[in-house]
DNA sequence: CCATCTTTGTGCACGCGTTCACAAAGACAT
DNA sequence: ATGTCTTTGTGAACGCGTGCACAAAGATGG
């Protein structure tokens, strides 16, 4: 799914498919919001309108983890969030470290999401020795020549890297030969890791690709989607039209 | 009505399968890098593995965008280029608003792997009038007042949302009044739009809850995994205190 | 204790996505 | 031309995820 890794067992996690699992983050936030408004038990249907899914779905998910509810009432709320809470491992604490603390990497420190989830972050590491020492989130900026160190001494199993691409595939060989097992990449490059490790990455840019496929695609269906083919302001600069679909032959670049 | 509809309600996306949209921006990620060296073509092996996966998927996303490539040969790297772009609808330019400047706004603002896809960031909005004015990634922060005619007036269709939890789903709500039809949202909330809205997500937290789930069945493995499963399902639907983690800090509102 | 009502838990069917495996297409050499 | 070699494009099988629909379980009331 996110992983730089090709072949990935999938189904690998113990009975509960990945699919589940990636849904659980979705309900305990809004199991979180229930506690807080004291809400005693909440039923499928409820839960499932302010998680954003389906109620079935819900259901079954749930029962991935076990027989956690009570027909006719529904869900005690505390249980469920501490049930999916230790299902996920947030019950311990989980010591990270942020490479590369650009306008990204501040962002990640500064985000509060992460302690209110059992998330601690243990340092900050950049390159630049300009930023070395500087304070972000009321943390240290350290040196990049620090980072086997710091992994090691605080057993960081999480790294996050908010580095530039051509930096990230270093920066990740360090982290785990120092001891990661699981790394978050912002970076917009596919990262290389051994078995064993886990990759989960975030790409901003293609988000908003996909986004404008759609919005493309809306605009065409009004418009009678003859602008959108026919219609190229630019981009046809170097590249000769194309208009066929195939029976081109591809000598487009010279030499 | 549309709860926090992030299902998919087809794939009539012009026969082009959800899931090989999405590999589509990585696709060009990985062939603008060839490009950029020069690279006349590439075989589906060797693209594939620059992407990340398997070359036969590779190959089947491409079947349907027609026959581009060439038997013997590959893929003529400049003109795979230009189809996917045109596909994705990145020959046109994407007029954006980021809604939200504080660290993560601030970060997308600078975050030059928008520029570089069509995509234009015609204005930044912020809520605080402390902000208001203050030039971030050579933009003026404009007040949240503005929002409305700042979208009308530049044809924004795409919107970004990186404001607190709070405030997001009436941020959507005015942005969707005012004409986008596409909103990317940092916020950790399901956000309730109109048919014909798309919505994205992002959850920073989310992608580290999955990797904690991982993680901690790899060290499960390695220690017996008793520890994790001590307490066993039982009929313990009293809800009775949870002397558990404890660490629930209730902070609803990150970002 | 029985009847009724609510809500869970799940068997089942269906559709999408992935992967395999191979025929067809073209390049290239002879 | 003919044959060989490389690589694409895709038919088909398979597996996972989703959603329906309903029986079982328990609450609630008489």
């Amino acid at each position: 799914m996110a992983t730089g890794r090709t072949h990935r067992p999938a189904t690998r996690s113990r009975g509960i498919p990945e699919a589940t699992v990636a849904r659980l983050p979705l309900y305990l936030r809004a199991l979180t919001a229930l506690s807080e408004r004291s809400v005693p038990t909440v039923s499928s249907e409820e839960l499932a309108t302010a998680a954003g899914v389906n109620s079935a779905k819900l259901r079954k998910d749930f029962s991935y983890l076990g027989s956690y509810g009570t027909r006719g009432v529904g869900y005690d709320v505390e249980y469920l969030v501490y049930q999916i809470s230790r299902e996920l491992g947030l019950t311990q604490d989980w010591p990270v470290v942020i490479v590369g603390i650009g306008n990204l990497g501040a962002a990640l420190a500064n985000y509060g999401g992460f302690a209110s989830r059992g998330f601690r972050v243990a340092a900050l590491i950049d390159a630049d020795p300009a930023q070395t020492g500087k304070l972000v989130a009321g943390l240290p900026v350290r040196h990049t020549d620090e980072l086997e160190e710091i992994v090691e001494r605080n057993q960081v199993s999480i790294g996050v890297i908010a580095t530039p691409a051509g930096a990230a595939q270093e920066v990740c060989d360090r982290l785990v030969a120092a001891g990661v097992t699981s790394i978050l990449n912002f970076a917009p490059t596919v990262l290389s890791v051994p078995d064993g490790v886990d990759v989960r990455k975030v790409d901003l840019s293609i988000e908003l690709q996909i986004l404008a496929f759609h919005e493309q695609r809306k605009a065409g269906e009004d418009l009678g989607e003859a602008v959108a083919r026919g219609t190229l302001p630019k981009a046809a600069e170097e590249a000769a039209d194309r208009p066929g679909p195939d029976g081109d032959v591809p000598a487009v670049m010279p030499a």
